[in-house]
DNA sequence: GAGAGACTACTCGGATACAGTCTGTCCGAGTAAATCCGG
DNA sequence: CCGGATTTACTCGGACAGACTGTATCCGAGTAGTCTCTC
């Protein structure tokens, strides 16, 4: 059970786009050659992104991504869940129903105590990960990424952005 | 990302298990039988926990599985790392080195921030499933089941047991 | 110089291919209990 | 009746195959700016 690549690069490609200046784009491939990976590839996580709400596209020349939202209003779970889907990692098959000494016609109330502890675990990730904003990461970042890199990523940025 | 099928066999078997009187063995058919899953897979979740020590295995006639600890000391993680295994579920193939904007030789000060992030949300998931004891599930399971259930299926269990 | 049309750079979506994992099956080797057979 | 040899029932481990998912690439359709060309 081992999250996709795509989300490691979503998240941080959010990152990058949380430091983009008003009402400016920047396209897919400086975001790919800005993180190393390969273009058309990382344009799936990132339409996965735009389905969901969280950045926003524009067509034509001088297009690309911006965030959706501010970035106080985006969770980790936000994008994990937008490139990973939301369903549960716990799937219960409903094992006990194969019981032998059941008696016919048994029917169960609510799901079964092992998918129930399973997904109570499932909930502590989730909100783990909704508790967290992408404007938090940007504050950890901030703070230990050496300023004067700070500064000229964030003009490398600016000198992509349309 | 879902775990497998295997881990939901695993915590129902050991549930089983949990009610085998002391010393007796109860065969992967026997366990294959009661779930309705195929015996020669459910024999590749029996081998993982038996590799990580959950289960006692004998050979032989009147062999097959016991669990090799009391429920009170086996967790859900423990079942659920033997079978999944204990490979944290965010890898971070740290894609900051690929920032263009980098000095040459510039070297990172410890994991960056999203793999922290990612990591403790993990951490919850595991410390969750960690706090939860087989004997709990025993306990639960037995409050649900109605009695008369439980007890011819402990019942066929006792008679399958060698 | 202004407006219409062509051009360009980009996103989007689908099609495709490859590798790895998950699911499932099959079979031989090894082991321990039960059974059988000779003394 | 007893002890050794055989049989039996099981686990273990490896090999194998098919389905599905993750990773990656390519290309055509659509869109919005930019450029060019004509009047």
């Amino acid at each position: 059970m081992i999250l996709k690549s795509q989300v490691e690069w979503a998240l941080h490609c959010c990152a990058i786009l949380a430091g983009l200046p008003q009402n400016k784009y920047l396209s897919t491939k400086a975001l790919a050659e800005f993180h190393g990976v390969p273009k058309e590839y990382l344009s799936k996580a990132l339409q996965s992104l735009s389905q969901a709400g969280i950045v926003h596209t524009t067509l034509g020349p001088s297009g690309g991504y911006r965030l959706g939202k501010p970035p106080a209003d985006l969770s980790f779970l936000d994008i994990v869940e937008a490139v990973e889907g939301n369903a549960r990692t716990f799937t219960c098959s409903n094992i006990r129903a194969n019981n032998p000494c059941r008696p016919q016609g048994f029917c169960d109330s609510g799901p079964c105590a092992v998918a129930r502890i399973m997904w109570e675990a499932d909930e502590a990730w989730r909100s783990k990960l909704r508790s967290v904003s992408l404007a938090q990461l940007i504050e950890m970042l901030g703070q230990e990424i050496p300023a004067d890199l700070w500064k000229s990523t964030a003009q490398w940025v600016q000198q992509r952005a349309g």
